[in-house]
DNA sequence: GGACAAGTGGAAGCACCCGTCCACTTGTCT
DNA sequence: AGACAAGTGGACGGGTGCTTCCACTTGTCC
């Protein structure tokens, strides 16, 4: 991101410089999974060990720092969809999918909620993303021509059951900490074809994609009155 | 709740005061709608034309102005129970039923967020909601002795939907305003009784109520990043 | 119409967080 | 060892929102 051509993150950086923005970057994922997304950046420093200014020069946005945390587990989305593809029961691999992912967000407050955003400045994050995406879609198919997956499921229909999984996570927090496996087993069987009776329509993927967008500036959410 | 022992709110205040109490609540249900249950108080405020010092004196707590605000809308909840109960399918009622309530979440920010939170100061508010989860309750036996609705649906699982549809609602947010409805259309397939492959348990109630309490000091949730 | 309680509004003090800036420190290279 | 670029930290100015407080206004009642 900050880097000229290199291949590794932090080429080209003094010895010590280059330590420090691995400390930032630990301290930043072990912030995210405690508290969300939206833990003071000062936090982040502290815990880092550096001052704010360190963290601003090396990370000048929020999303730059987002997305530096969790490429690596973004990767290991990724390689989640490629791995149940090679399930060779198409119903079992799409299933183990859901309810993998579904546990990725359940095990940090704040990859819950970076799976319902996108950050398109973070390039090979996103590339991750559209991996995964692609290979979802491949699942889908073979599942629905296994005849298990409702013929009306559509692609769009997986970024809003990550988003309704958030909102069970983020709401239930720590007083069911394992609600949201009954929750999936919901979801799955609804997407089981024997059940397929109509749908509304799905939302259109540039929906979607706005809606992963967000609001680029200031702005809040949900939040408990009182 | 701040008048002694009266059935109307207002009582015992001065014209003029009960006139801009009125108007606060009026206020708040526009701007929680619009906004969310975190919009400044002060937007309130300016909107009913007070100074927030008014404002403050009247409803001392976020929590006490929300429930006023909502009163009306929480006893339009528990009719909507009372009336489902009145339909002759127990299927049918069941099935409008979580529409109708998820309807309501969509149509309003603040109510969004209301229906997963409990608020136990406000005697009337949470007396609405306990007449609605009894009249669930007896709902909920009716389609399962219709053997429309799977034998193993907990109370506790309306909750849990409703959290999973404000997850939904407020991410999507207006990028694709009708997306909830294939959304709920996915958990009632998920209820139905011939779906019924065995669920992970669900949430005890108390951890459910503990859940919807949250944390009571200050507090924030998600947001996004950048 | 006068007196007094009730009610009002908004300024002030506090807390939080953001993002910048610059005097100082430290690594690196010769 | 010396010199210079790279890097650092945290103080600071700015913004937002909460909540209190009190000098002033306004209804109400005699």
């Amino acid at each position: 991101m900050s880097s000229p051509t290199a291949p590794h993150a932090g080429a080209g950086l003094r010895v010590d410089a280059e330590r420090n923005r691995q400390r930032i970057v630990a301290a930043a994922r072990e912030a995210f999974a405690e508290h969300g997304l939206d833990v003071p950046m000062e936090d982040i420093a502290r815990r880092a060990g550096v001052g704010v200014g360190t963290l601003y020069r090396r990370y000048p946005t929020r999303a730059d720092l987002v997305a530096a945390a969790f490429e690596a587990k973004m990767s290991a989305y990724a390689d989640a969809a490629r791995q149940a593809l090679a399930d060779p029961d198409p119903w079992h691999g799409f299933c183990v999918y859901v309810e993998t992912i579904c546990a990725m967000q359940a095990g940090d407050r704040g990859f819950t909620t970076v799976l319902t955003m996108t950050f398109p400045t973070a390039k090979q994050f996103e590339a991750s993303r559209d991996h995964a995406f692609a290979d979802f879609t491949a699942l889908i198919g073979r599942a629905k021509a296994a005849g298990r997956l409702r013929a009306d499921f559509s692609t769009e229909d997986l970024p809003m059951f990550l988003m309704a999984n958030a909102g069970v996570l983020t709401s239930i927090g720590d007083a069911a900490p394992d609600a949201w496996r009954r929750f999936v087993g919901y979801l799955l069987q609804a997407c089981a074809a024997q059940s397929a009776q109509p749908l509304p329509d799905p939302p259109a993927p540039r929906q979607m994609y706005r809606a992963m967008l967000r609001a680029t500036g200031r702005q809040r959410q949900q939040r408990a009155g009182r």
